[in-house]
DNA sequence: ACGATAATGAGAGCGAGTATCAACTGGCAA
DNA sequence: TTGCCAGTTGATACTCGCTCTCATTATCGT
């Protein structure tokens, strides 16, 4: 059930995200936790179509207003994607900063970490190009595009 | 015209468009070269609103079409969106390696640049990544998330 | 010019995601 | 327990960016 993404045990995750919801005036109902279960289960971002053909008895229209939910309250964080289906995974606070290898072939999504080094650096340079533009930054998104394993 | 952006002359940017487009068997009509004029106008991503508002007198279905011709093509490229237009502007090697400014609150996305040393270490932190969970690396994308100047 | 082929554009169609709304659920007070 | 009420659910209708269709038109090679 939990994903090796998951920087918590079980009853944290469930902890914070009821948490987070309660704050924004959500109730955690059993519909929302076993959306979060399917997510942390999955340890990498999810579309639709990998929700409810792992919860069939999650409705589509409620899983949508779920992840809206659940995005407003600061849990989850809904990928840019130029595929059909939006991704979804756990926001920052609830999954520590990472990035993406996107297959440019099947749209699969899979998560890395690199050198806070780099990191800092990156954040670093964007900043002063940021300045340079009058633009506020919060936050990066770094993508490595290319084949995955399966399409290699 | 020729959008600040551009590393080419606009005879030098429809020579190169002209070959890309030969070179996979599709004509350079006026109304590619119509659109491309656009594009390199704005000197930023566009979206269709963005191209029809600047040349009213090209058909949306044409657009689209042919935005998909000029992405097969190597033209084009089609940035990744969550809002409701998808972003377009020049390929690669039409347009020097660079990043996106992408304002939450109106979707504006603007081009940076950073240092070529930074740039460095980014690659080879994903290529190690990469190497790590059997991905085939093609390219980077890194997009910093913020305020724009008009928003913030 | 002529013929073959690609391109055009108006409109129909598709589909991911959203809005609607009546029925339902769960917490709370008396 | 009982009733109340705000939040939730889910089937369905709907929106809208984008793609497909196809008859017409433009473009290239000869």
């Amino acid at each position: 059930m939990t994903g090796e993404a998951a920087d918590y045990s079980d009853t944290d995750l469930h902890d914070g995200v009821g948490m987070r919801l309660a704050q924004n005036g959500y109730r955690y109902t059993s519909g929302r936790r076993r959306l979060v279960d399917v997510i942390a289960a999955a340890g990498q971002p999810v579309t639709l179509p990998d929700i409810v053909v792992a919860a069939p008895e999650l409705a589509p229209s409620s899983v949508y207003r779920n992840l809206d939910v659940l995005e407003r309250s600061g849990v989850v964080d809904r990928l840019a994607s130029s595929g059909d289906y939006a991704y979804f995974e756990f926001a920052e606070p609830l999954l520590s900063h990472h990035h993406h290898l996107i297959c440019i072939d099947c749209g699969a999504i899979e998560d890395v970490r690199i050198d806070d080094d780099v990191e800092e650096l990156v954040d670093q340079s964007l900043a002063e190009a940021a300045d340079r533009a009058g633009f506020t930054p919060l936050r990066h998104n770094l993508d490595l595009h290319g084949y995955c394993a399966r399409c290699a």
